[in-house]
DNA sequence: CCGGGGATTATCT
DNA sequence: GATAATCCCCGGC
């Protein structure tokens, strides 16, 4: 059980690196309350060309100023209104690759996952899309640019094994707006697990 | 389970 | 002023 390095985050192909996070652990220690989760859908934002991207042609605004930090950075904005969305960065300074947390399944900390989340019980929509996500883990636009390699959102690999057959692929969820770029493969998921979004499609 | 529609506000134009 | 990498509730089945 480790942390994941900055070579993890630091490589060049954030396809690749949205789908080797499926089966890692992301965890979050705010004012000692521990929650974690195991990962098992994500999304890949290409840097500059991919027009689903925040920072497509290399926009860069106030919102979205941490995609262009250091690999192993959260970049959280704010989705609707009122979700908080977690994206991890990737490749480089200034190559705002990044990475949409879409589920995990809850593992440590899940009393404090209903409570945030307003429920009772733990059910398969306790953190089962984005938004889900992020209010279970308590995440919020406020923790983005913390580090990753830090000691409040970090990621781990227990050594869960996941074989590539295990591992599905789609287009991206709700990015309709970016003409053929929605239609790139760019969306993994952990086949077969509860947690996974929009089963449907 | 499935689809429709409203919620709700930061963000950018 | 329009849009948004979504969620929840409701009704129908």
């Amino acid at each position: 059980m480790k942390k994941l390095p900055l070579s993890f985050y630091s490589r060049k192909d954030v396809v690749s690196i949205a789908k080797d996070l499926i089966g890692k652990i992301i965890v979050t220690n705010f004012e000692g309350i521990i929650t974690s989760g195991r990962i098992v859908e994500t999304e890949a934002y290409i840097a500059f060309t991919d027009k689903a991207s925040h920072s497509f042609s290399g926009k860069r605004t106030p919102r979205n100023e941490h995609m262009y930090s250091a690999p192993g950075t959260a970049y959280v904005y704010i989705c609707y209104g009122m979700h908080q969305m977690m994206n991890i960065v990737t490749n480089d300074f200034n190559i705002p690759d990044a990475i949409l947390l879409r589920a995990v399944e809850p593992l440590q900390g899940i009393d404090h996952m209903l409570e945030r989340r307003g429920k009772k019980k733990s059910d398969k929509t306790l953190t089962r899309g984005p938004g889900k996500v992020g209010k279970a883990l308590g995440i919020s636009k406020f923790h983005s640019g913390f580090s990753l390699l830090g000691n409040e959102i970090y990621l781990m690999d227990d050594h869960f094994k996941i074989s590539p057959a295990q591992i599905g692929e789609s287009p991206r969820i709700g990015v309709e707006s970016a003409g053929k770029d929605a239609k790139l493969p760019y969306r993994f998921y952990f086949k077969g697990n509860l947690y996974v979004s929009h089963t449907r499609k």
